[in-house]
DNA sequence: GGACTAATAGAATAAATATTCCATTTCGTA
DNA sequence: TACGAAATGGAATATTTATTCTATTAGTCC
């Protein structure tokens, strides 16, 4: 009369249907541990699918699938189901209420935060594709890829960014070389021509990035510039510049336009590379 | 006869939702605009809720909602949440080759490349918003927040994502210790009892890291982990663990998701512990 | 302040999806 | 190999959910 009641109670957390997923993965028939297989390794898509869909996924029929999540100790996939999404929706705070002035406070829950950051990342993405232009980027991918050598610098703020360019220009195989703020005193000895600077400083700017591009400008070396603001002193020299405006939360800044634009710059750099060839 | 056709074509991405979400803020009718304004704030939600949950959480009646998914453009609630279920779904695509498509992304310009690391920014933003919850990130922080030093590991591709958390935690006074290669073989006598380990490893998982951890969880220190994957060895030991998954352009994944969670982690940290005094 | 237009909410309908049922196949056992 | 029990896949049904329709309300222009 009533389902199956194979393994007692209903789980009640992600855990418990992992275990039982481990559990079954012995005992279970043929097809029902096709499908505990699969949704042991694709528990992400258990929120957004349909029975029909996880099913097919797994090989199997969609009775296949609902005798599986019965075997499990749900009522069906729905109830299933809807354990994962809660998981998901589980984030949302309270609804209506405006964001307003978040300071550090008890009350303000992680993962509210969380989604302050994710949407101040949205909106610094957006406001990226909309200020860069395309002929800008293109030219400093062209004169860029023509290096020697591509010398990194950034310090503070900055310095993620030019780290996390320096290990993708290294695993594309072209050269560059990252300064350290211990080694620029005597950085520019190391610079020579036919290399190009690639500078990024935020405000408030340090000097040292600052001096440095500038020596190396002065010496007839191109300096390409990263930044966050229209005063930036490497204007003044620098052959060209790039502006990533980021969100803030709190009065903090993430990195996500700045090094989305320097991971796309590093890819272009090589792509011009390569098409030259 | 047919639909409302009041911008054009239907969105293809995400992108292009969030910029008629923002321009339709001022030219939108009452109801619509609540919309727009929630569903601007709770992305996430849309590939796990129906019409009526999305419709009640921004106050308006179901069918109100339904037009507002006509007024961006597309057919109807369906649709639009296709595209976001899109995101969370196909993710894992296939490893192909990587320089193949490089020469394959020359041709279509630097501009377009930007839009789409753009593109994959907001889908890694989507994602994270939908895979961490508010109480495990809730724990970390307050774990993180009792220690006397954070001692913070990350190599390779994840060496950009600490030490940009090194940075801030500095600026907020958090106590912490950002650990190089160089120094790391007998790094583990700098770790003390009442100290904490952030470890943040991704695919292909760095020995090094994940030996670091070890033995600092062997000892009786918590360790806590970001990575990119289920599989991450760090699994094995760690206190908590925090997943960020990254969509990749052509191969090449940005730091977007990673840094997101760290800058909210770093923040968190320093709010529990002025909440604390 | 009245007439027109746009917007709205609730009810009606259409579509998609979960769930069950049952004829058939497969598998283990004697 | 033959028997029974378990498992399976596809089709039928029930339920949920999306979408459209329409009467009513709110807003605006003259």
């Amino acid at each position: 009369m009533t389902a199956p009641q194979s393994s007692a109670l209903v789980p009640q957390t992600v855990t418990e249907v992992l275990e039982r997923l481990d559990a079954g993965a012995d005992i279970l028939p043929k097809r029902l541990k096709q499908c505990a297989l699969f949704t042991r390794r694709h528990l992400h898509l258990i929120p957004v699918s349909t029975v029909s869909e996880m099913a097919r996924a797994s090989g199997v029929a969609p009775s296949a699938y609902m005798r599986f999540c019965q075997a499990l100790g749900f009522s069906g996939y729905s109830e299933m189901q809807g354990l994962f999404k809660a998981q998901v929706t589980d984030f949302r705070p309270n609804y209506q209420d405006r964001l307003g002035n978040l300071r550090f406070q008890a009350d303000v829950g992680t993962g509210q935060l969380l989604a302050e950051f994710a949407e101040a990342g949205h909106k610094s993405l957006l406001s990226l594709a909309n200020s860069v232009t395309n002929e800008g980027l293109d030219r400093i991918a062209r004169g860029m890829a023509q290096a020697r050598v591509i010398h990194l610098i950034g310090l503070r703020r900055a310095y993620a960014v030019v780290s996390s360019m320096a290990y993708l220009l290294d695993k594309l195989e072209v050269p560059s070389s990252l300064h350290y703020a211990s080694g620029m005193l005597n950085a520019s000895g190391t610079i020579f021509e036919g290399d190009v600077v690639f500078a990024a400083s935020f405000a408030p700017f340090s000097p040292e990035t600052i001096r440095l591009a500038r020596e190396s400008s002065d010496r007839g070396i191109k300096v390409y510039g990263l930044t966050d603001s229209d005063n930036c002193p490497l204007n003044e020299f620098a052959t060209e510049m790039l502006i990533a405006r980021e969100d803030e939360v709190a009065g903090f800044r993430s990195l996500t336009a700045s090094i989305t634009l320097t991971t796309t710059l590093a890819v272009a750099i090589k792509a011009v590379q390569i098409s030259v060839d």
